[in-house]
DNA sequence: GTTAGTTCAGTTGAAAGCAATATTATCGGCTAC
DNA sequence: AGCCGATAATATTGCTTTCAACTGAACTAACGA
């Protein structure tokens, strides 16, 4: 009886107040904005690159770096979109194609490009099982016979390339030489600077024709992006102007990532309605940077491979045991004892200490290499995560090896 | 007090094994001449 | 004959293990003043 009522008092104190939101879409990361401020120097320029497809010739490949969240994908999204809207007033063809290398399974290798870029023609090819030369042919006669201009858009290019080489680009630009009615112009996205030198040397001239670089935002642009959003996203009054200022100093500080200043404002309001008060305060903002902070840690140790989740789970047990400065003997010989109690084929050390400094890499625990004398050289092992974190990730793994609570 | 060795407890790099996947090559069946 | 799809054969990966060289400061012992 009493919750129906508390509920009813929920539904109807929600239904009566107008909440913090008024268009949570456009924090979204994904989210298309018209207007994109500190940015109109690499729009123009984007724009004046890509411009002579509108006459139909062909423009220069473009190379694009930036950090993460630096408005590469937008720029180019925003850019492409209106050229097409444009183009296809003046009879040249035109097809932006944009493609996620990173994304697994979907175009990480060279087939898997090949057959995701063949399906943006609209025509579908197996999974599997045809040599690669067909896909070229294929790929080769759909663009042919489409005619007009094709822009392949490669985002994350660096690490499709890390991973197959950079034979991909230079077949690419080939088929171009070959082709009568079409021309080919690619567009290179990489958030590593140092990438494009190991590459072949041919393919990196003709690959960066031009170059662009996208600086990360400071403090205060990264302000006058929320800023800019949160007029829409939010309604009037429900957000602090100290909590923008917040928000993007906080993004400012992880080398300048508007998508991680947009989530924590997000996040922040998110979590502000969720409470109940009117508007969105410091200290959600707070709240939200550790709730992001703790998913961001959760989801890699999720997506972990069991051992590398054994480990963990082995440094956690010893952690909350009140140890500090592990060593890897302990942890080891942790390691073995839980692998064995959960049926699992325990590592070799080699392996192990590997797995350790993988999980320091991923800053899931702070680990380094000390001397200590004539007591030997080990790794020094720490975990600096809030109590919050560490109990939901001993009680998340914990739940995935049940037989190894019996140590607590 | 200095200097030159030792020693420990792993670290680090290279090479090679192994199982799971991915890519290629091959073959029989089917259609179109 | 030529093409297609399926299956066998082969290559590539991604983890791991094995082997072995390397590390760097605490500790020791010898050294020289």
């Amino acid at each position: 009886m009493m919750t129906q009522k508390s509920l009813h008092e929920l539904f109807s104190s929600y239904a009566n107040t107008t909440g913090i939101f008024s268009n949570k879409g456009t924090l979204s990361s994904d989210f298309t904005p018209n207007n994109i401020p500190h940015r109109e120097k690499q729009i123009q320029e984007l724009a004046m690159i890509l411009r002579p497809v509108l006459r139909g010739e062909k423009p220069s490949n473009l190379f694009i770096y930036g950090k993460t969240g630096t408005g590469k994908s937008l720029c180019i999204r925003k850019v492409s979109n209106t050229l097409q809207e444009v183009s296809s007033g003046t009879g040249n063809g035109l097809k932006v194609i944009y493609i996620n290398c990173k994304m697994r399974k979907v175009a990480d290798t060279e087939y898997r490009l090949l057959a995701q870029i063949i399906s943006y023609f609209g025509k579908d090819v197996p999974f599997t099982g045809l040599p690669t030369n067909n896909l070229y042919k294929e790929l080769y006669n759909l663009i042919d016979s489409n005619g007009g201009n094709v822009i392949f858009v490669l985002d994350e290019i660096d690490a499709l390339l890390e991973k197959v080489g950079d034979d991909i680009l230079y077949n690419l630009t080939r088929i171009n030489q070959d082709l009568s009615r079409a021309k080919i112009t690619i567009v290179g996205i990489s958030n590593k600077v140092s990438f494009i030198d190991n590459l072949d040397p041919r393919i990196r001239s003709s690959l960066s024709e031009e170059e662009m670089i996208f600086p990360p935002y400071n403090a205060n642009e990264l302000r006058d992006i929320l800023s800019e959003r949160s007029s829409t996203a939010f309604n009037d009054g429900s957000v602090d102007h100290a909590v923008l200022t917040k928000c993007a100093a906080l993004a400012a500080q992880e080398h300048g990532d508007a998508r991680k200043a947009l989530d924590l404002l997000r996040v922040a309001a998110e979590l502000a309605e969720r409470a109940n008060s009117g508007r969105v305060t410091e200290h959600h903002v707070d709240i939200a940077e550790e709730k992001l902070d703790r998913d961001r840690i959760i989801e890699i140790i999720r997506a972990q491979p069991k051992q590398s989740k054994l480990v963990m789970l082995a440094v956690l047990s010893l952690f909350k045991r009140g140890q500090k400065n592990m060593q890897t003997g302990e942890v080891y010989e942790l390691y073995e004892r839980l692998a064995l109690e959960n049926g699992l084929k325990t590592l070799t050390q080699r392996r192990v200490s590997d797995l350790i400094s993988e999980l320091d890499i991923m800053g899931v625990i702070n680990a380094s290499v000390v001397s200590k004398g004539r007591y030997g050289r080990t790794r020094k092992i720490n975990i600096q995560l809030g109590q919050k974190i560490v109990a939901l990730l001993s009680k998340t793994l914990g739940a995935e090896f049940p037989e190894a609570f019996i140590n607590f």
